[in-house]
RNA sequence: GGGAGUAUAGCUCAGCUGGGAGAGCAUCUGCCUUACAAGCAGGAGGUCACAGGUUCGAGCCCUGUUACUCCCACCA
């Protein structure tokens, strides 16, 4: 048989242990099985990513439930990978190369898509160890990459299924672009910034030379692009000139004033110039006005040719010249501070510029509308409900996505186009397409990358052998899946994506509920982020407190989806809790005789016995219960208050006499002390897999790894409702006694002869409990009275059950104890008063349930029995 | 501008469909009681943000207010 070290100390088999998992293939989901299944896909972290406290929150949830169903009898599969990340990877591999004054052009795409797999295969992987630190029971021989055949088939699959369909398609639109990155990026990559910034007043002269107009401007250098000045159609100031042109500065250039419903006839001078090509909203006046598009910049957001002498300046000195030059022309009205919100990009934090370029698009109108039907169905449930809200707005308002990236690191989009200008054909398709159908010229692939989250939204089905060309026995087996936990900010980069994917492509929801994790933040409540260099890290935690505590830390007494605040205190607490456990099993595991074996006998069973199995019965369901909704911090709290407060502190105190006493009867209290601590343990291990691993293959005729064992289910024959009602008594009567010892400073080692005045029914239950009195209370003995018995030079405490006569002579001041028991009549009087009003009340008797009129009268009757004691105590002093 | 979350003990947080407020940590008192001082026993500590309302009964439901946080939109 094993020992259990002195010490707990989880650096010694934590990693042993997840060895012997994984090589004993437990990890692995067996697609031939008739269990049913439960599938959970891994949000893929990014493939060069370093694990932090959100990655070790979210996977605990994770890991908690897949251990939680493999033990409840289900084939369970959580899929493991990583996602290729394509501008976040791509903009990490261009900087390393800069540092050695290398660009992504000098190599050429082949050269630095090499470059970027050497990267890949280098440090990916660094983020699935640190999983599997974590205790993570992935099934690692299914790990995916975004990249890899499977899933790349997938998304071409998707793409061509689009583009015939006529849902994905081509087109000039104003896109987000990130002149650092030189790529569009969707409306959800972008962040916004309260940043500082002016308001330029400037005169636009009619072409008739009839005088000027006025508009405002935030981005001067836009300018040059100005086709339009527009005006509210209602705005009665400007009925005149709607028609008229005027002469746009410094470009001379003569642009039309038209009417459109876009302009707030209240903001500023009601008059906006219209750029289409810089920003949204001009664009789509441009649009419904046939305005010409004059992009003026280029993909460095420098001023191109068409920003005539301004060519060449970056925006910021285009900006300052041209501002300069308006002034000097007498056109510049006046500048006012103005700050305002200017996006940025998310990944490098540079300024956005709305720029039309040529993008592919999916049309969302169609892919949202059954997407919001799954969620206000119920078929696909949100934990907690609320963040249905979001993704309701989300979808609701949902623009077209562009899916195109001018990046080199992602799916290269299988569209292909004829060189010849002139004759612009365009095909798609899964083949290279070399030779112009129409014209014969040669054709060129398109050298942009699908968005990252294009793949990952194909990710619960993508890793699963759909695409592939055939059904896939994973697929049929292990799809849809059941639960997605993830963090609620990438509800719409993600989870919408995939809920409106899956229903597409497969005509499935992908999950059944998703189960939101909140976000770990700062001790002082801030994100933890790189920037504030404020994160903690989840390795280092494990080195100083173990994978257990650390994942305890994070569950235990946190509601799903609210967000926590790390505290150091708390991964110590939850330390010191897998300690208590350690200890407690070296106790009991210790006490074993050599050949400890056997079955509990129900019909055999000493009252305290029957208690703490009750507790343990109760305590199975109310987790099976938590579980079941999700409430996995409750479930740990409860699993943790039962060992702590009800298992170590009272039932193994319970059995030491009889465990010391050795013989039949300690085997006895034996067999019950092994059978509740594997039940505990079993109930425990989702959410400490290590501790409760070790301590469970010390147990003797622990034959399989806990992982594999049956997770307890309730069972009537282990409710004793009637016995374990009566044993609170003797919990009670020794509580009592030991808070009036605590007291009057009685130390443990005074040993007293306690009288007890009961009802006789109860003379058996607390003479069969003399011995806990003994060792629990310091008693030499206990004597069962009926009848009040005299109280001189002693201390008395009542229970509901009992009076309690503590000869403790010269410790007993008379005059205190009669201010003490004064003070609990009070007490006891002000819960009479408190029931009584509430029974006297018509309305309360007529209105409530019966079953709380009926407590209430319980209440009542026991308040009642207590304060007769109480009195008779009082009268005893006297 | 729109939406969401949070506000409960000194601190960090629980509190399920409404039935006299809970945990851990910290603190105080007493204990090295042969599993554990990372421990044991006992105690103190709360107008459940504020104001109304519904109800026999509100931390929980409704309305409004305040503070903090987050998301979406972006009036040039």
């Amino acid at each position: 048989m094993k020992q259990l070290d002195k010490t707990y100390s989880p650096k010694d088999f934590e990693e042993r242990i997840y060895k012997n998992w994984e090589e004993s293939g437990y990890f692995r989901a067996d697609e031939k099985s008739d269990k049913p299944p439960y599938t959970i896909v891994i949000p893929p972290p990014n493939v060069t990513g370093i694990l932090h406290m959100g990655h070790a929150l979210n996977n605990t949830y994770q890991d908690i439930l897949c251990r939680w169903k493999r033990m409840s009898g289900y084939e369970v599969l959580w899929l493991p990978g990583t996602d290729h990340a394509s501008i976040s990877t791509e903009a990490r591999v261009v900087a390393s190369l800069k540092k050695q004054g290398v660009t992504k052009k000098d190599l050429g795409r082949d050269g630095f898509l090499e470059k970027t797999w050497e990267w890949t295969r280098e440090y990916g992987g660094a983020i699935i160890n640190q999983l599997k630190k974590l205790g993570s029971s992935c099934d690692w021989s299914r790990e995916r990459f975004t990249m890899d055949e499977g899933c790349s088939a997938a998304v071409q699959k998707v793409f061509l299924k689009l583009y015939a369909d006529g849902k994905a398609y081509r087109g000039l639109r104003i896109v987000n672009w990130c002149p650092e990155c030189k790529t569009s990026i969707s409306d959800d990559e972008c962040d916004h910034e309260e940043k500082a910034g002016h308001f330029w007043h400037i005169k636009y002269p009619f072409a008739d030379g009839s005088g000027f107009i006025q508009i405002a401007t935030t981005r001067p250098e836009t300018l040059l692009g100005d086709t339009a000045v527009a005006v509210n159609p209602d705005d009665e100031r400007y009925q005149s000139i709607i028609g008229k042109t005027v002469i746009l500065p410094l470009m001379e250039r003569e642009i039309p004033i038209i009417a459109d419903e876009y302009v707030e006839k209240d903001f500023g001078t009601g008059m906006v110039k219209i750029t289409p090509a810089h920003d949204p909203n001009d664009f789509e006046v441009g649009t419904r006005h046939d305005l010409p598009v004059i992009n003026v910049m280029n993909e460095t957001a420098t001023i191109n040719a068409n920003g005539g002498k301004y060519k060449g300046m970056s925006r910021y000195e285009a900006r300052k010249a041209i501002v300069a030059d308006l002034e000097e022309l007498g056109l510049l009205v006046k500048v006012e501070e103005h700050t305002h919100n200017v996006g940025t990009c998310g990944r490098c934090g540079t300024v956005i510029e709305p720029w039309a370029s040529v993008q592919w698009f999916v049309k969302m109108k169609e892919l949202a509308q059954p997407a919001v039907e799954a969620v206000t169905s119920g078929k696909i449930k949100f934990i907690p409900k609320h963040f249905e809200n979001s993704y309701f707005s989300w979808m609701e308002n949902v623009r077209d996505w562009c899916i195109s990236r001018q990046l080199w690191w992602g799916h290269r989009i299988p569209a292909y186009y004829c060189t010849n200008e002139d004759c612009a054909h365009m095909e798609v398709g899964e083949n290279p397409v070399q030779i112009c159908a129409k014209c014969g010229a040669s054709m060129k692939q398109d050298e942009d990358t699908f968005d990252t989250w294009f793949s990952s939204a194909l990710w619960p089905f993508s890793t699963l052998g759909w695409g592939s060309g055939q059904e896939t026995e994973d697929f049929r087996r292990f799809f849809p899946t059941q639960t997605l936990v993830t963090a609620a900010d990438i509800i719409f980069l993600w989870v919408a994506r995939m809920i409106f994917s899956s229903l597409e492509y497969t005509g499935k929801i992908p999950f059944d509920t998703v189960m939101f994790n909140g976000l770990v933040l700062d001790s002082q409540g801030r994100k933890m982020s790189k920037s504030l260099d404020n994160g903690v890290d989840p390795l280092e935690m494990i080195d100083r407190y173990g994978a257990d505590a650390l994942r305890f830390m994070l569950i235990c007494g946190n509601a799903t989806g609210n967000n926590m605040r790390w505290n150091e205190d708390k991964i110590a607490a939850s330390r010191n809790f897998a300690n208590k456990l350690w200890n407690a099993a070296r106790f009991v595991l210790g006490n074993l005789p050599e050949d400890f074996k056997g079955e509990i006998d129900t019909n055999n069973l000493a009252v305290e016995d029957k208690w703490i199995l009750t507790n343990y019965n109760n305590l199975v369901r109310d987790v099976t219960n938590n579980l079941e909704q999700f409430e996995l911090g409750v479930a740990a709290g409860n699993v943790q208050d039962f060992i702590w407060n009800i298992y170590c502190d009272w039932y193994i105190e319970l059995t030491k006499p009889r465990i010391l006493s050795g013989g039949e009867n300690a085997v006895k209290a034996q067999l019950i002390l092994v059978f509740v601590m594997r039940g505990m343990l079993k109930l425990l291990h989702p959410f400490l897999p290590f501790i409760t691993e070790e301590i469970w293959s010390a147990i003797p005729g622990s034959s399989q790894s806990i992982m594999v064992s049956e997770f307890p289910v309730f069972d009537e024959k282990l409710s004793f409702k009637k016995e374990s009602e009566d044993f609170g008594k003797v919990i009670n009567a020794i509580s009592a006694i030991r808070a009036k010892r605590a007291e009057l400073n009685v130390p443990p080692s005074k040993k007293i002869a306690y009288e007890i005045e009961t009802a006789s029914a109860n003379f058996e239950l607390f003479k069969n409990s003399t011995a806990f009195f003994e060792k629990l209370a310091s008693a030499t003995e206990i004597t069962l009275l009926e009848s009040a018995a005299s109280a001189d030079g002693k201390a008395v405490v009542v229970t509901d059950s009992a009076r309690i006569f503590m000869p403790l002579g010269e410790l007993v001041d008379t005059e205190k104890e009669r201010a003490r028991l004064e003070k609990e009549m009070a007490a006891a009087q002000s819960d009479i008063d408190f029931v009584k009003k509430q029974l006297d009340n018509e309305k309360f008797v007529a209105k409530a349930p019966p079953e709380q009129v009926e407590k209430a009268r319980e209440k009542l009757k026991k308040a009642e029995e207590k304060m007769s004691k109480i009195k008779a105590s009082l009268e005893a002093l006297k």
